[in-house]
DNA sequence: GTCCAGGCATGCA
DNA sequence: TGCATGCATGGA
């Protein structure tokens, strides 16, 4: 992989194992959009991206070297070895025709606030809903860039809202769980950043004791928001799929489950399964 | 009109 | 511990 500064833009050349339309738009990150000229575009810590993809080739617009190396090397995962990733996958038979079709799922690594609180708007809801209500949280609540894109709102600002800012919002039931989460956050009373350097294990539970974060919630928000891999988030879709793996998991998933479970995910929705 | 969506809290056995 | 039920909203 090489990256070089030009003309105020980032040129990433020889990038492997990356599809940015599906790591994008997969479920996993709810903000990122397209534009008429084929960049997505959209916030991540506090810093906008205009992205695209041309086969290997990775166009960033308007960014420098210092600002991936801050921000976006993390968050798609650039170090990580996906090729490597991908052929352990495929040594279970089931998922190989899958990891081929849609190769280049990425797992986004989202702050993890954004991610918790979003995989609680998400529950018992659709895509393209909880697409709506995060962008309707973002344009009233978060912070308005000089390019015209919003910020994910902070903790602090959203505990300043009531049960009803939330439902005005349409999260229906759920307000009242993210009122709850907002203030918990804000006040320092669940430091997100120490659930990072626990083990899975205690990260998923001290999850779980939060009001409205259930397992499902809390595998999503693990794997999206605090990098844990082999968290495996099992909703209605990866219901239907775990018939075909009535033995459990295979041992070329252990420490990846998530990104395996990225690509399942997509394949269950794509060919409707159920 | 019914059913469903990246589920969870609650009550009850 | 496990299971049934209610829950907001909007698109299919």
């Amino acid at each position: 992989m090489r990256i070089k500064e030009e003309d105020g833009n980032l040129i990433i050349e020889g990038v492997e194992c990356l599809n940015l339309d599906l790591s994008l738009d997969c479920g996993q990150a709810f903000r990122w959009k397209k534009d008429a000229d084929g960049f997505w575009y959209g916030v991540a810590f506090g810093t906008p991206l205009y992205i695209k993809q041309d086969g290997s080739t990775v166009v960033m617009r308007d960014t420098d070297l210092d600002t991936y190396e801050k921000v976006w090397k993390n968050y798609f995962d650039f170090d990580r070895d996906y090729v490597e990733i991908c052929d352990r996958l495929k040594r279970d038979s089931l998922i190989a025709p899958t990891v081929d079709e849609y190769y280049g799922i990425r797992i986004l690594n989202q702050e993890s606030f954004e991610a918790l609180f979003s995989f609680v708007i998400s529950q018992q809801n659709n895509i393209k809903r909880i697409k709506g209500i995060i962008d309707r949280l973002c344009t009233q609540y978060g912070e308005r860039l000089s390019c015209g894109l919003y910020t994910f709102p902070t903790a602090e600002r959203l505990s300043k809202l009531s049960v009803e800012d939330f439902e005005a919002l349409g999260t229906g039931y759920r307000a009242r769980y993210l009122e709850r989460l907002a203030k918990a956050v804000a006040c320092g009373e669940l430091d997100l950043g120490a659930i990072k350097t626990l083990e899975l294990e205690q990260a998923r539970k001290a999850l779980l004791d939060i009001y409205g974060v259930g397992i499902k919630v809390a595998n999503c928000a693990l794997l999206f928001g605090f990098g844990f891999y082999d968290a495996f988030p099992v909703d209605v879709w990866m219901k239907r799929v775990m018939e075909y793996y009535p033995n459990g998991l295979p041992e070329c998933f252990d420490g990846i489950g998530g990104i395996a479970q990225q690509y399942l995910f997509h394949w269950a929705r794509e060919n409707n399964i159920g």
